[in-house]
DNA sequence: CAGCCGTGGAT
DNA sequence: TATCCAAGGCT
């Protein structure tokens, strides 16, 4: 006998069988890939747009397709092919999380939640990923796509906070119980956040539960709470970082204190932003205090 | 937990 | 031109 499915377990069927028709094909989605591969891009992924991942990732793949082969090579090498990515910090955790695996998992992906979050640069939303797209389990993904999408199919309203605890269940209420259909699921409502229900105008004419969609249904009312506030980017700190290791990306041999004036014109900021790229591990000072990409041991 | 950590395309 | 915001994580 069947029971008859909660409104919600509905609607996440619907999502799945959406996603069938409308995945975008992307190569970290492709049969074969491995779950290194899925790291690496979910890392890459990290609050940078799928169209600028995309090369930098064949790149990577390309050059460093183990663990393994990632932890053998200096800093340096990592932080130049991590290129414009944005969060360069991303790319040495990616570094020292290969060389843990390496150290503590034969050099292989544990496909446990709890070892991926002990990793560097892994969080929540990560290592439920790598285990759900890299090792097919059904796992709850939840990142700021399907927050929003719960925020409003769910509960109605047109943002979603920050992230808590009590996402994972309003996810799991919306996944189908085939653990197939899951992790397709987890893939697909991400998808839809995407592709359709987008922050600033969601294209609700596309969209595969419009018509059970409390948002909608309420009148897709504005935002009431308080405007979730943009962080600046002109003249921080973030601006001055950036171009100091624009300069030392660029550069093939170590480059002293006045190469890196052009960067910046504030020498406060200059040099404060240099210290916190040191202590970063982002630049290292050569013995006659010249300054480079980091070579790690090989360059003693 | 609020603030910090890059970058660039879209609006 | 200014603002938004993009598959978060860390402190």
């Amino acid at each position: 006998m069947t029971s008859t499915p909660s409104a919600p377990a509905a609607a996440g069927e619907a999502i799945v069988d959406w996603y069938a028709t409308a995945a975008r094909d992307l190569p970290w989605r492709r049969p074969g890939v491995d779950a290194w591969a899925v790291l690496v891009s979910e890392v890459m992924l990290q609050q940078t747009p799928v169209a600028r991942v995309e090369p930098v990732w064949r790149d990577w793949m390309a050059r460093w397709p183990t663990p393994a082969a990632l932890a053998a090579v200096p800093p340096a090498d990592v932080i130049r092919a991590w290129g414009k990515l944005g969060y360069p910090r991303r790319a040495l955790r990616l570094r020292e999380a290969a060389i843990a695996l390496v150290d503590r998992h034969g050099g292989v992906v544990p496909p446990d939640v709890a070892a991926l979050e002990a990793l560097p640069g892994v969080g929540t939303y990560t290592a439920r990923a790598v285990a759900c797209f890299g090792y097919g389990q059904p796992q709850p993904v939840v990142d700021t796509n399907v927050r929003r999408v719960v925020a409003r199919l769910v509960h109605g309203r047109a943002e979603a906070g920050n992230a808590r605890a009590a996402d994972l269940p309003d996810v799991a209420s919306l996944t189908p119980p085939d653990p197939g259909r899951a992790v397709r699921f987890s893939v697909a409502v991400m998808e839809l956040g995407a592709l359709v229900c987008v922050a600033r105008s969601p294209r609700c004419a596309a969209c595969p539960v419009r018509d059970r969609c409390a948002w909608r249904l309420a009148g897709a009312p504005a935002h009431d709470g308080p405007a979730r506030r943009v962080q600046r980017f002109t003249g921080t700190d973030r601006q001055v970082r950036g171009r100091l290791l624009d300069v030392l990306r660029a550069a093939d041999e170590p480059v002293d204190a006045a190469a890196l004036e052009p960067a910046w014109d504030d020498a406060v900021q200059r040099s404060r932003c240099l210290d916190s790229l040191l202590t970063d591990g982002l630049v290292e000072q050569t013995p006659d205090g010249l300054f480079r990409l980091p070579l790690g041991d090989q360059g003693t």
